[in-house]
RNA sequence: GGGUCGGUACCGAAGUGGUCAAACGGGGCAGACUGUAAAUCUGCUGGGGCAACCCUACGAAGGUUCGAACCCUUCCCGACCCA
């Protein structure tokens, strides 16, 4: 019996459902990212109200604070922060890449410098599905080794093949109630993707995920592999994106046909300043984003189609009385001000930084509605 | 009335003969961010539309010197102390 069922197309697009232990996901979907255990300033009810269905966490983060001994005595992370809903886990792979410096890869596993005290700590594909157990996790992830977006062939087939050597020892030290996807390497090399994809295949995973992209190579590049290799994937397995991306992307990746995605943007930029606000009506800038995307429109023209990427800091706000985005429906950007927003970021408070992730994360929630409306 | 210490760019504050259009903070103005070491990071912030360069600048006015924000004189302003 499967646990992903797809249940419309439209051109490449696919719109499906898949169950985990923890409830059942509408896809397209977004997923926010909680790496230690929240989704930054954001309370679990908050997520769930505004339309999250399923959130992540992670597992080099969650290792070092506060650590598997714990988790497994409090019944896991979602017990701990209040969610009750799905949860996917990174495996650790992704500090591979963005904690380079602090780390040493070997066959067996990578040896991380802890960037909180420095200790020396070990993640091998079979301890990280020990800590994604540990944390509860609904979706694991294998273990994989991601090369940066300006690799060689050489190094991104050493971490494809790596990824792949790892992608069977993970799946081996699997908890079997538990969900567990494969992860695509092979950079920005067709070749490279088809037979991590192959090899993944063989293995059998719950679901196939896209990685190593948006790490640095251009968007012509990530869009292409995007395609193509999301054309090879199995149809009857969920289809995800790791760490993209920005809205206009995520409709392209829908429209070539990918079921999940996951981004730090929204969050991080929100509490960097950086807004996105619709361009119109969400229904009819979805609608028309996701037109030109199947046209294949150039990535600038499906975003201007979308939305408006504002810094609140900036001058023009100062005394902008209009609400942070109209069209934006979760409360709170309807009765606060783009000027009241812009004076909390320049006094440094707090609630600034929630409103600003609220409108964000909403909006890409929203847009995701608005896209499996659309399949 | 006497004395002491001060007056530096939007603010605070270094600098005390050349390498000073002037460190460093803050503020201001922009930019970046893609499976989160990120409420972070980067750039600009006297003028001439950029570089060399030129102009105006370190309370004011004079002076010493090849050369002054830095030394001297007087004045103005501030803080503190003594009468």
């Amino acid at each position: 019996m499967s646990n992903f069922e797809v249940l419309k197309t439209n051109g490449l697009a696919r719109q499906a459902v898949l169950a985990t232990p923890s409830g059942a996901i509408q896809t397209p979907v977004f997923m926010p990212i909680a790496t230690v255990g929240s989704v930054k300033t954001m309370l679990a009810e908050e997520v769930k109200s505004i339309g999250a269905q399923i959130i992540l966490g992670n597992t080099y983060h969650l290792l070092l604070r506060p650590g598997p001994e714990l988790l497994r005595e409090v019944g896991g992370i979602k017990k701990l922060m209040n969610w009750q809903g799905p949860m996917l886990t990174d495996s650790g792979g992704y500090q591979v890449f963005s904690l380079a410096r602090l780390n040493k890869i070997e066959e067996k596993g990578v040896t991380f410098h802890s960037h909180i005290d420095g200790r020396s700590v070990e993640i091998t594909p079979e301890i990280s599905m020990d800590v994604q157990d540990a944390i509860g996790s609904d979706i694991m992830m294998q273990f994989d080794d991601v090369a940066a977006g300006v690799s060689t062939r050489e190094r991104y087939e050493e971490a494809m093949l790596r990824s792949l050597r790892w992608a069977e020892r993970s799946k081996a030290a699997a908890n079997k109630a538990r969900q567990i996807f494969g992860i695509i390497q092979g950079g920005t090399h067709e070749d490279l993707r088809a037979r991590s994809l192959e090899g993944l295949v063989n293995i059998d995973f719950d679901g196939y995920a896209i990685g190593g992209l948006s790490v640095g190579e251009s968007r012509e590049d990530t869009f292409r592999i995007a395609k193509h290799i999301a054309s090879k994937m199995p149809t009857d397995k969920p289809r995800y994106f790791m760490g993209g991306g920005m809205p206009e992307e995520i409709v392209y990746y829908v429209s070539v046909g990918i079921d999940m995605f996951d981004c730090v943007l929204p969050t991080r930029n929100a509490r960097h300043g950086q807004i996105f606000i619709w361009a119109g009506d969400p229904a009819e800038c979805v609608k028309e984003a996701f037109s030109r995307a199947q046209e294949g429109a150039a990535d600038f023209r499906i975003a201007e189609a979308l939305y408006q990427k504002i810094q609140i800091t900036n001058e023009p706000f100062t005394a902008d009385m209009s609400p942070i985005d109209r069209y934006n429906d979760v409360p709170t950007s309807q009765t606060y001000s783009k000027a009241y927003l812009k004076h909390l970021f320049k006094a440094g408070e707090m609630l600034g930084l929630r409103l600003a992730t609220l409108q964000n994360v909403r909006f890409y929630i929203r847009m995701m509605e608005e896209l499996r409306k659309l399949v």
